[in-house]
DNA sequence: GGCGCATATGCGTCAATGTGCATATGCGGT
DNA sequence: ACCGCATATGCACATTGACGCATATGCGCC
């Protein structure tokens, strides 16, 4: 029950509704943590059944009515006690490490043009976090204890991509060295399996 | 349908029994994925209907009976076409994440002691890490391609676990800055959730 | 003789996640 | 008039994952 916690975490800042919340998922948090609207919805259901939180309609007009959701004073309970419980370390789980697994079995071309569609993702990445770090913290040092969160939330991310990304780099690079040596017949068009 | 992918690539390297595989999980791939015997003998049973796997049974007394699973020239090509298309970057989602977004909502001290066994978590796995690089490639260079995968693998795994433990510290030695500031009433004994 | 352990495979259930589809409406473009 | 887009919420289904439990047997320990 993590995405729960997630939600409830982000609520702590200011009440949202749930297209909001999906937004936030979209950007801050959502950098590190993918989910979509329906999830959220979902989500959103089970945390007002538990009573964690609190929904409050908004009437407009030419849009449908949202929900607002409020934290309630159980939900800042559970946030607490979800965050006073030891956290399990996630696994990496990445597609490209079981491609190096298995490097001598696959195609070496698809491989490279995936490591450098990579690279520049999380070149990108890297070069978001730096720009929100240099805006929201000019001279590197936070205030309050939530501005100290984002702070090392935001450096975190920055040296992730950072390390991705020079992991690329040399992929690539030693990829290069071997590239053409021990070809497979390469795949036929028209027959590649789709996602 | 990615277990069943990092199943196959497993495979390339030996024919193995769903109990090896378990094993295996537990281990080298199994620095980066997590699963356990239940989940693989599932996907297995999955692999062997679709014909990417074989099963040869081998008779043992004493114990039970075996199945040794072989790739199947129709497994090969579904790996290399799953390895022939672009992967998707995975989001981190980690719990400690999550806590730092909140972090004035919820009590330091837990947090800290979790970062501290986090600590020593990614130091022991980043040890584990260089002790096999040393172990396996003591000149730092591959011969094969089979082998420069995963001396890349490795080296990614290492940088990684390095840069979340450098990551604790950080963590921690800013929050001791803090420590005790705008702490909350602490948890009362006895009713924390357990997992 | 019973207990736990390693070997070896598997079922059942539930929570979490992913994907597609449905609904409702105003606004701007063609 | 119709289409797509942004706003706003939600259901249904399938896959994946986590967790407990079941079965079968030989071996060493106490």
């Amino acid at each position: 029950m993590a995405l729960g916690d997630a939600i409830l975490a982000c609520l702590t800042e200011r009440p949202m509704t749930g297209y909001e919340l999906a937004k936030t998922f979209d950007s801050s948090i959502g950098f590190f943590w993918k989910a979509d609207h329906q999830q959220i919805y979902r989500e959103l259901s089970k945390l007002r059944d538990r009573g964690h939180i609190q929904g409050r309609e908004v009437v407009q007009s030419g849009k449908p009515n949202k929900l607002v959701y409020t934290l309630t004073p159980e939900g800042r309970t559970a946030l607490r006690h979800w965050a006073a419980r030891p956290s399990t370390p996630p696994s990496i789980k990445d597609d490209l490490l079981v491609r190096l697994h298995a490097l001598d079995s696959i195609d070496v071309e698809p491989m490279r043009t995936d490591l450098m569609a990579r690279l520049e993702h999380h070149r990108d990445r890297h070069a978001n976090y730096e720009r929100i770090l240099k805006k929201r913290f000019p001279d590197g040092t936070a205030e309050g204890r939530l501005d100290l969160g984002n702070l090392l939330l935001l450096r975190l991310g920055a040296r992730h991509e950072q390390m991705v990304a020079d992991f690329c780099e040399e992929a690539l690079e030693a990829l290069s060295a071997t590239s053409g040596k021990a070809t497979v017949v390469p795949l036929e068009e028209g027959k590649r399996e789709k996602g």
